[in-house]
DNA sequence: CTCCAAGAAGCGAGTAGTTCGCAAGTAGCG
DNA sequence: CGCTACTTGCGAACTACTCGCTTCTTGGAG
């Protein structure tokens, strides 16, 4: 676990409220930013809400976590080493499944040629119904 | 103008509000519970912010409209007859594109082969950089 | 045309999620 | 070891949206 080094790489202080937040989202996957705090709180529970926000900003910045938009409106983080999924949002359970990116490469090649368009993929969900609910 | 038709098929009462808020979503196109509000108090000052998210809800149920989330966190509203085009968001520049549906048949096609999962891909725009902003 | 019940509008309070300002604390360089 | 800049904690402020309740209006019945 190189942390330290990941972090003041990239020009960060390495406090341990940073570690645990970047460690929070690598073990949750995906998560909001209260489910990241509240992972946290699990070992540190003293940190506070505004500092799991500012890191997540902040770690976001140096390119080691992202967001992606997963429907009703809040912003679900997740490590930069995972950005190679698709998420597909049921509408009628909610449940969330990954797809491997290559399957929208066509599309983002459709979009790149016609339009000039740098399609970022993961960014957001793709909307629809499950095949469990199709049935 | 047989907005009456419309909304009374549906089963809705006809209130001027309701009209409105239908006719101010198919104007601007794409728009968030705000602008709609704005756009109505152009013709309509009195009206309230919780008419308009309550005739959104409403209209949306019965299918006139439709939202989508083109980032941010604010649900966008359109009216349910521009439902053919994908939204092409710039993280860049914030600028919203359209493209036309078709462009992504082959990645629904390949979602639904491979997946079983249908899409509804205009619910949530695409994520990327607009080719204004690539060069 | 008038009356009535159900649905809708207005309004203010309430909530969830996120951001901001500022004072106190701490990492890391010299 | 000490200083400075970056961070944290904390509470207040905001934004976007929802709810409850009272009053008004629509549209069908008589």
């Amino acid at each position: 676990m190189a942390d330290q080094h990941e972090l003041r790489d990239k020009g960060l202080r390495l406090t341990p409220q940073r570690e645990l937040v970047l460690q929070a989202v690598r073990e949750l996957g995906h998560a909001t930013p209260e489910e990241v705090a509240e992972k946290v709180r699990a070992t540190h529970p003293g940190i506070n809400l505004s500092t799991v926000y500012r890191n997540l900003e902040t770690l976001e910045n140096v390119g080691l976590v992202q967001h992606t938009h997963l429907g009703h409106g809040g912003a679900t983080y997740h490590a930069a080493e995972e950005l190679t999924h698709l998420h597909l949002v049921c509408g009628d359970c909610g449940s969330v499944g990954d797809a491997p990116i290559d399957v929208a490469a066509t599309f983002v090649q459709n979009l790149a040629d016609d339009y000039g368009f740098r399609t970022d993929v993961s960014h957001f969900a793709i909307y629809g119904t499950c095949a469990a609910c199709v049935k």
